[in-house]
DNA sequence: TATTGTTATACTCTATAACTATA
DNA sequence: TATAGTTATAGAGTATAACAATA
């Protein structure tokens, strides 16, 4: 333990530091913001490893899911995610066969982007677990509590 | 626009997404804790530009400031920053002569880190301008509502 | 002329192994 | 034997420039 063998008395200068006094930082919404959500994405990471998922891969499958025929583009500025970085996250999906791209009825240039069965069962799956995940999460947010906090975080970005 | 020469009737199959529905993924804590963070650390990177700090490099002035002496060990384990990582971190600021290195009063292995003069003076305004930067990022929320929100997310951390 | 998807590439952030001085 | 600080380095994530095909 650090400064465990200071006397009480030697307190004046240079004294060791017991703990860390936090409390400047967590009055800011930025800090509370950022450590909260590091805690739910390690929930997340190892709840999603059993599928070899990232947030990032089940973001881009859960909106093509609810999306069928939804273009890269979109999902870049949906998940704020910059076009050349979509590319390898879209080429590893469809390698794993999770997603197929489809000519896109109206753009020649653009691909529509489509769930594979195999895709929709993985999704699925992965879905119910992200929804596990959240309630181990939030543990100790009521549900009220719960509804609260999103509806305040989705004040902030919408 | 996208689709935006879809007929509306043209609904069946291989349609061109006009809107991303993104319903699913706005039920998840996860996804709203994100966006919510990084609206924040956008308004933070532009507003601290000026003072060239990082969100790092603030946390660990401010921590400093409020806990004379502690150690880099100390600012990892309460950081989340891995030992490796924070020594440029400090390097830089040193450099800066923002930050000083001093002899740790009972452990040789250790230095005591202190805010020098001209560390004290950014951080003061730097400190200014994150409270300032807050109630512009949380805007559209009452100071009521800013401090349940604080409260969850703290209770989802702590 | 602008946009979609793409390649190449650079930069930043984060992680691991190993070393030294000291506890 | 363990820990604080450090070096070197690898890997992941994020950014910009430029190109072909198409709008």
């Amino acid at each position: 333990m650090p400064g465990s063998t200071q006397t009480p008395q030697a307190a004046k200068t240079a004294q060791a530091i017991e703990r860390v006094d936090t409390r400047f930082l967590e009055t800011l919404l930025g800090y509370n913001a950022r450590r909260a959500t590091l805690v739910i994405v390690e929930h997340f990471m190892r709840r999603m490893a059993p599928y070899d998922l990232r947030i990032v891969d089940f973001s881009v499958l859960s909106l093509i899911a609810h999306n069928p025929g939804v273009t890269s583009r979109q999902l870049c500025s949906t998940l704020g995610v910059l076009p050349p970085n979509l590319v390898a996250i879209i080429d590893l999906l469809e390698k794993r066969e999770l997603i197929e791209r489809q000519p896109h009825p109206s753009d020649r240039r653009a691909n529509g982007l489509h769930l594979s069965p195999d895709g929709e069962v993985l999704l699925r799956q992965a879905e119910e677990t992200a929804t596990v995940l959240e309630d181990e999460a939030a543990a100790r947010l009521s549900a009220a509590e719960r509804k609260t906090l999103m509806r305040l975080l989705q004040k902030i970005y919408r």
